[in-house]
DNA sequence: CAAACCAATCTGGTTAACCAATTTTATTTG
DNA sequence: CAAATAAAATTGGTTAACCAGATTGGTTTG
């Protein structure tokens, strides 16, 4: 256990040591946007490192958008220029793990818009499903059980109503480690009460009222407790 | 170039089969948090897959944090339950790649906050990080050149000062999208004019001078011509 | 009979060889 | 000499064999 937590940061201490390398190298070489980055062979060779790292790390940069490999042919620097190349292969390094607050923070940040969006752009079949999902919320509920993720399921739907293809990704983001830190800091425990079931009926009304307003105020209320255990903690 | 996207929309094609196939599998066998799913040479070959595409399924399921894969032992189902597990996968299946106004949407919404927290955060490095952003920004718009990406990593160093690691990594992965699309749009000639210099420099002195009230009110004078270019393409 | 031990097996990770498509280079041809 | 063609080299992607550590089941031992 304790050697899968070392391997694992010891891969990550070496992919970023490659994203720093692989800066370097642009820089040096003062590669511009468009331009064919050495071949995987050639990288891995260079670093010292395996040629599958290198391709974990240029997959990931890839998912940040500053790469883009083609078969076949190459990986070539995302229509991005240097500068910014460099500055945010900077920031990526320092990227740190999400903290329980910074996601709570983001959450209520997110939700509150979302909510406003769905209000807003929602269509009968969101209606349907977020429907479904309160219901099997209610019914957990109702019989005494934990309802932590039917909870979440509701407000994923919502954030599918939204028509907001960027925040309904960063809310499946970071839904999982809402969940798991949930449990572990007992949040949970909070949302075994009736109370969560009348908000979140209120939310489902204000939505299908087409109420922006009305829905971030009653989504406002919902997050009351959460603002509360955040900041506690 | 035709083959190419036709390649990887065909991969990407493949990745939600094996994704829609696991979360079936999951739900056929009743797999809840902490069990461990079948090996990755089974499931490629239960699949019909290569077990390079299951491995990239599994990298990407893990960086939505659902599941957890340790070496030597398997991969294991996160801490969520499966009925989350099962509406997630649905969810990610659903997603959609974020369209221009989406990125904006939410990159307005983000950066109203970070500027916030910022203001109420930011160090004297922070500070001294988003001079040196601002300065390489202004010289290139005084010299009449474009200044798309500098503009950008003033934004995101305020990121940074913000103190809120996730809002950081999103403003991190829409940032390209916004370059690529700014120039595509020429969002960016609207850029050119002097006036976002003092826009920006107002915004720093709100965030040097702990305003988080003042920071916000900048930023949003800031977004006012954004808002009407997203809300006219 | 339970606890300690050990070897066979299974795991994700790594490596190297291979593939098909592309790109570059050399050759031919008008 | 330029354009067309063909062959060689290069590319990311794929596959299969291999590795070291973890797991497991049976065996031994007190």
């Amino acid at each position: 256990m304790r050697v899968d937590i070392l391997t694992k940061s010891e891969n990550r201490e070496v992919q970023k040591e490659i994203i720093s390398k692989l800066r370097d190298l642009i820089n040096y070489k003062n590669l511009e946007p468009g331009d064919k980055l050495p071949s995987e062979r050639m990288l891995s060779e260079k670093f010292g490192v395996s040629r599958s790292n290198v391709r974990e790390v240029i997959q990931k940069l890839e998912f940040f958008g500053i790469l883009k490999s083609r078969p076949q042919s190459g990986t070539f620097i995302a229509d991005i220029g240097q500068i910014a190349m460099s500055g945010m292969m900077d920031d990526i390094l320092r990227l740190e793990d999400p903290d329980f607050k910074s996601l709570v923070e983001t959450r209520i940040l997110l939700e509150l818009k979302t909510v406003r969006l769905a209000a807003l752009r929602r269509t009968d079949e969101d209606l349907t499903k977020m429907r479904q999902a309160l219901d099997a919320y209610k019914e957990k509920v109702l019989n005494g059980q934990k309802a932590v993720e039917e909870d979440l399921l509701f407000h994923l739907a919502i954030a599918q109503a939204s028509k907001n293809s960027t925040m309904n990704t960063f809310m499946l983001i970071i839904t999982p480690e809402i969940i798991t830190n949930f449990e572990k800091y007992h949040v949970c425990d909070a949302n075994l009460s009736f109370q969560g079931i009348q908000e979140h009926e209120d939310i489902y009304e204000a939505i299908k009222d087409q109420d922006p307003k009305m829905a971030k105020e009653k989504m406002k209320a919902h997050f009351k407790i959460l603002y509360q255990y955040c900041y506690n903690i």
